[in-house]
DNA sequence: AAACGCCGTTTACATTTGTAGTCGAAGCGG
DNA sequence: CCGCTTCGACTACAAATGTAAACGGCGTTT
């Protein structure tokens, strides 16, 4: 186990603190994501179309999004500029492995399908994909040879 | 849109109440769709192992699961029998498709690549995957020609 | 320099979630 | 029939989340 000094100046233990989003602050983070940079205005403005949310609501989510370590912050004339603290694939890399935590015994086959199924692929994914699958199947097979 | 009326004798939207389950509840819905079905006591049995919970609290979450209509329950005896009201694929596919909407672009490859790696898939598993990954080749090659 | 407009911080408040205690009712073992 | 066990309902309460207003300060416009 890490631990580090917290901002009180007590010894904790570490966290790595993966501490998941909330749905609303996922799609907070997904418009910072897309913009890879951007002042509280834009943020808000694009939120304020996309949910219907104020700029004050937008406002607390860059705060709490600030304080989790998802976002960084650069002050820049009055403000800041934001900028996503972790990548947006390790977010959903996370979220995804949640996901398989709740999966029961054969589901996940089905499951993936399911995604496969929803998702628009471009041809590095699909090689990438194959790629995958047929590992699995050599390993499968060498498994029934035995 | 369909309405309904509700409690209090109010007509109100018809949410498809697809209302999504907590990490708790997911891990309480995990055990009862394993089991298929079982008493309270068995419920609470078993997640008081895996997580450490008090039988009371199994016991709330229970009841949260029947009111969000997760669950069925069968009088007997003293109590009920608890039965998945909702398919455990078709609550995960829900959970996905949330996951989903939060990719941003060209992410959800990587992502479903990552999934794929983490799991452990039979051999029909893989024959579907592979199916549906044959599909979106051929369809894009049909695309490029053009 | 005064007025204005944004910004981030603070405060607010209802709802949901995590976690659990209490209690009356009902079944069971004798 | 009488305790004992168990059940579900109700109550409790802190933390997280959704949603937003109020406020004090700093740049900018005139």
């Amino acid at each position: 186990m890490k631990f580090e000094i917290n901002s009180e100046g007590k010894l904790m233990a570490k966290q790595e603190s993966q501490k998941d989003l909330s749905k609303a602050e996922w799609k907070v983070m997904k418009i910072v994501w897309e913009l890879k940079k951007g002042m509280a205005r834009e943020v808000y403005t694009i939120a304020g179309q996309q949910h219907g949310w104020t700029a004050a609501t937008v406002k607390t989510l860059l705060k709490r999004l600030l304080d989790k370590g998802y976002l960084s912050a650069t002050p820049v004339g009055n403000g800041f500029v934001y900028r996503p603290a972790r990548s947006a694939i390790a977010s959903l890399r996370n979220a995804a492995d949640h996901l398989l935590t709740n999966a029961i015994d054969g589901t996940t086959g089905p499951l993936l399908a399911h995604m496969v199924k929803q998702t628009d692929l471009d041809e590095s994914d699909i090689a990438e994909l194959q790629k995958l699958i047929d590992a699995k199947k050599k390993k499968l097979k060498k498994a029934k040879k035995k």
